[in-house]
DNA sequence: CTTGTTTTGGAATGCTCGTTAAACAATCGA
DNA sequence: TCGATTGTTTAACGAGCATTCCAAAACAAG
């Protein structure tokens, strides 16, 4: 009964994603957010409660897209190092984009500006970051037993190490050329 | 001549510094800077042109501290890994600091928030990171001559790297607990 | 068609933002 | 002592903020 929703939910929030990352969550005015979805601010406000609600929403959208696929490049099979590397690859590449790079990881950008401050944020970053390590550990895990790692290094250590690397690189890529990060990566993985 | 100010501009830089640390630039309002440096709006726009200039003038203290500091550390004598260890203990122990802890590096704050928005802060950063990969590459290639490190290693390549997760611990720092920060730094120098 | 319900677009709200203006206070050289 | 100069204080500014309200519009059910 009553009016149809004129738009996409899934549409209005992939937009807002993209305004928040791009900008970061207080630079990202009501107005930018009207611009970017098209719709007017009551239909905004009305499906979602306020400004923090929506950027809830598209911090759990990119939980639910990006990571989900770095996670899954994990999951498949092949050498532990050559999964490892194709996801760094991926962040490096996400950096080095050009137009749409430099935008960083919106979990990193988060938790940076942030964590501490809004409760909900936090508990959405952590569980980004402990989705990530737990993708990193299984894999060390399996390549373990595979002989792929020798036996005697912690999957669990080796896990948050790479995490680690794999945000460093979120900071460096904002101001470091490409054939550089590409080294970094080389030499992470060369520990494993 | 004149009349003479009533206030010291470094303890002023030095407030405001704080609380730009702790909540980023655009969540720090001219009010805040008012409370946290007890200067009168007039006196504050007087001395520094806006909320930009100021915030500018922290980031060049921050760099003039924090930074120098950490470079120092390198460039003192023995191990090359019990110094690079003592610098990114130095980053555990700031973000597990409690109170005044998980505030990140404001270098690497202001990358995420302002790199590629604001010229001048880009330019800063650039330095700030340029400087540690400086001081990391030269007690490397010290190492290097005296048979700290392995003669067939790029101290170039190492230095990005260690940067690199010297930059991860501080997104880390974010979320994680101080033992599983610990090991991650022992995972990184065990890659030297 | 009417009635009930929901969405829509945009004007309007009160508030806070960064910044400026102006009157007053303190110091200096003469 | 007095004018020039600079710092301080506080009120005020226009702009923009997140949010709310409301009348018109679009549907479903009866």
């Amino acid at each position: 009964m009553g009016r149809p929703k004129g738009f996409s939910a899934d549409h209005v929030v992939e937009s807002a994603l993209e305004a928040f990352w791009r900008k970061g969550y207080a630079a990202t005015s009501a107005q930018d957010l009207v611009d970017s979805t098209g719709l007017g601010r009551g239909s905004l406000y009305n499906a979602f409660s306020s400004k923090r609600g929506l950027f809830l929403e598209a911090l759990r959208r990119y939980d639910g897209e990006w990571t989900a696929r770095q996670a899954a490049v994990l999951e498949g099979d092949g050498d532990v190092r050559d999964r490892v590397r194709e996801v760094l690859m991926n962040v490096v590449d996400a950096e080095t984009a050009g137009e749409a790079g430099r935008r960083g990881c919106l979990a990193v950008n988060s938790a940076i500006e942030l964590a501490g401050l809004d409760d909900e944020v936090t508990r959405i970053v952590r569980g980004i970051f402990r989705r990530m390590e737990t993708a990193f550990r299984e894999a060390l895990e399996r390549a373990r037993r595979d002989g792929g790692i020798e036996a005697d290094r912690d999957p669990g250590e080796l896990a948050l190490y790479l995490l680690n690397s794999m945000y460093g690189l979120r900071v460096l890529g904002k101001t470091t050329d490409r054939a550089a990060l590409e080294g970094v990566v080389e030499t992470v993985i060369r520990a494993l």
